[in-house]
DNA sequence: AAAACCATCAGT
DNA sequence: CTGATGGTTTTC
């Protein structure tokens, strides 16, 4: 139908997957200046009062009954561009997700007030290429000018892990993102998490200058978050750093995207549909053909992520890195020594590498994160289990007979048969220990040091120059002024026997991470790492080779059939409602299911998990037949909720 | 939640 | 054949 009258395609925001698409309202006359492609509106859906977006302004419609009017026109903000439209359906269809979810996500909230005060005033950003970063690697230089011609490149900068000052991935991020502005077009910067996106912010005000550079992230505020937003919709400004939420951000005429540390988890958003920044930076780098351009896309980082390794081997990503001489040079002296033969206490020879060390600067020492070390105390009085012999702090063992062993972590002694000296009580229990008992038991071995604590909930952000012995866990290391001079990375051993299919990808990506900011090994830079020097993620990172091992675990990983070389889908749910979803399941693929898989008693309630598997080629059929599982569901208003998840983070 | 749709059936 | 009725499907 075509007749002149005024119409708008809105995305309604419904939770409803059988009702996953746009609908056509048409324009009221008074209407009709605000209604524009972008805008908040409200209209009436089965009866009821809703929230949508415009999606397109048609001007026909399929539809052969009575259209409603658009009920109102909330602001005629354009907070959704139409290259974000196509992105969101991309998303939602590639994770059987609805567009209303995943809009969700990428539209910040509203804050009336924000756009009314509005009229902030964003500079222009100055260009002015440094030197360093992506200039100074091989490749780097050509890929910059490709980028600055408006390109679509793709990239995967392999970033030396060694302290050079700000000249690290900051340096290589301001100047892809100058290249692309050169080329006339804007830029997004997704980082893992506030820390990395104020350290980026920095970098890219000082060199584009200050008040040009937006910032996205979910906990800076709805009035802050809501402000930046609208000056990119706006086009006021053109590049934008943030977290999870920037990789969806309305910049126009996009011409980069930049994702740092690809491998972090904290890529995986935890709301339906659980879209992986990674997969949806690709999504939009990778454009619609016929529809949408594409954008140059690049991942940073020390670490390479299994999936990033698949798109270099499949020439989707170009590699830009050092020779290896230089990534030699530019990295700390590393060596290794095996965990002290009874449990986790220090070697001497790391306690030698932190000596040393503390004669030119602090010295960080990297433990895992609370919930993989446990040290014990008495059930019923609490007090902490302490070796009878030293003092020292006790783990438990097992024994060569099977039989759990108390064995001291100071002096390796074994003891059987304890009983608490305050109270008599011959119950262990064993609580999950943190960095701070760490920390405070380092502090006792080096007497006369400041000991910096840094983890969890008291992240210390940065250190000076002086000796200080920096204890932090993954993630939470504190910036250096001036690099450290040492590094040691304890209980690798503990972190590679995580039951979890990532363990050594993740320990690798973490400890390149932390001998990133140790002063190379010309500068008396030295990393120990204590753990087995014959495990593939120890010899990665003694060898500075996260190609490698990215390659032996990615092949490693197709020959087992896991992701990234297959697609798995996850379902989960109450007994009942999992059933009824698989009986409206028509496979269209060949593949394997496993399931339910697990049982878990949950308040009382059988909750069963399902799982599916096939090939990649397969997988867009896969989702689709889930998602029209989904539908049916939806449709019949069947009871009970069932989860889906594309691409799980956990395989269990 | 409301409207539109559709099969069925009593009353012509 | 028509119009009333009640359950099902659609929803712009």
């Amino acid at each position: 139908m075509s007749d002149g009258t005024a119409l708008a395609r809105v995305a309604v925001d419904l939770p409803l997957s059988h009702l996953d698409r746009f609908f056509d309202y048409t324009v009221p006359d008074d209407m009709a200046a605000n209604a524009v492609v972008g805008a908040r509106v409200r209209v009436r859906f089965a009866g009821r009062a809703c929230n949508g977006f415009i999606a397109e302004r048609p001007t026909s419609t399929e539809v052969t009954g009575r259209l409603l009017p658009l009920t109102k026109v909330v602001s005629p903000e354009p907070v959704l561009l139409p290259d974000q439209v196509r992105l969101i359906r991309a998303v939602a269809d590639h994770y059987a997700g609805t567009f209303a979810d995943v809009a969700r996500l990428a539209v910040a909230p509203r804050h009336a007030a924000t756009e009314a005060s509005a009229a902030a005033v964003w500079p222009a950003p100055m260009v002015a290429m440094p030197p360093g970063g992506l200039r100074g690697v091989p490749a780097g230089e050509s890929w910059l000018r490709g980028v600055e011609s408006g390109r679509p490149l793709r990239g995967f900068w392999a970033v030396t892990p060694g302290w050079r000052g700000d000249d690290d991935w900051r340096r290589g991020v301001v100047q892809a993102v100058q290249a692309a502005l050169l080329g006339g077009k804007g830029a997004i910067v997704v980082v893992p998490d506030a820390a990395a996106m104020q350290a980026g912010f920095s970098a890219l005000s000082a060199a584009l200058g200050d008040g040009c550079v937006a910032r996205l992230h979910a906990q800076m505020g709805p009035a802050r978050r809501y402000h930046d937003y609208l000056a990119l919709s706006r086009g006021q400004s053109r590049v934008v750093i943030g977290t999870r939420p920037a990789v969806f951000a309305p910049v126009r005429d996009l011409g980069l995207i930049v994702l740092v540390d690809d491998g972090s988890d904290a890529y995986a958003e935890p709301r339906a549909p659980y879209p992986h920044t990674r997969t949806v930076a690709a999504l939009r780098a990778s454009g619609t053909p016929g529809q949408a351009d594409g954008c140059a896309l690049l991942l940073a980082g020390p670490a390479r992520s299994c999936e990033a390794q698949r798109w270099i081997e499949r020439g989707w990503l170009g590699v830009i890195e050092d020779q290896p001489k230089r990534r030699r040079g530019g990295s700390p002296a590393m060596r290794s020594v095996p965990e002290a033969a009874s449990a986790a206490h220090l070697p001497v020879e790391a306690a030698q590498t932190i000596r040393a060390g503390l004669v030119a600067g602090p010295v960080l020492v990297q433990v895992p994160r609370a919930g993989y070390l446990v040290a014990l105390a008495c059930q019923k009085c609490r007090t902490p289990v302490r070796c009878p012999v030293c003092n020292g702090p006790v783990a438990a063992e097992k024994g060569a007979d099977g039989g759990r062993r108390l064995v001291c972590r100071w002096c390796g002694r074994t003891s059987v048969g304890w009983r608490c000296a305050t109270c008599g009580g011959t119950t262990l229990r064993a609580p999950v220990v943190g960095s701070g008992r760490t920390a405070e038991e380092l502090g006792r071995a080096f007497p006369g040091f400041r000991v910096i604590d840094s983890s969890g909930d008291h992240i210390v952000e940065t250190v000076g120059d002086q000796p200080a012995l920096v204890v932090a866990t993954p993630g939470a290391e504190p910036l250096p002024a001036a690099g450290y001079s040492a590094a040691v990375l304890l209980d690798a051993d503990l972190m590679l026997s995580r039951a979890d299919m990532r363990a050594g990808e993740e320990a690798v990506r973490r400890w390149l991470n932390a001998v990133s900011l140790v002063r190379p090994g010309q500068r008396g830079g030295t990393v120990c790492i204590v753990g087995d020097s014959h495990a593939p993620a120890v010899q990665a990172v003694l060898r500075v080779d996260a190609a490698g091992f990215a390659a032996r675990e990615l092949a490693e990983r197709a020959a087992a059939g896991l992701p990234p070389a297959t697609l798995f889908v996850e379902a989960s749910g109450e007994g009942a409602a999992l059933a009824d979803f698989v009986g409206a399941l028509d496979l269209p693929v060949p593949g394997d299911w496993f399931g339910p898989v697990e049982l878990v008693l949950t308040d009382g309630q059988l909750r069963g998990r399902m799982l599916w598997r096939c090939d990649l080629a397969d997988g867009p059929a896969l989702v689709a037949a889930i998602k029209a599982a989904m539908a049916k569901r939806s449709a019949a208003k069947a009871a009970g909720v069932v989860r889906v998840q594309v691409d799980p983070d956990q395989m269990g």
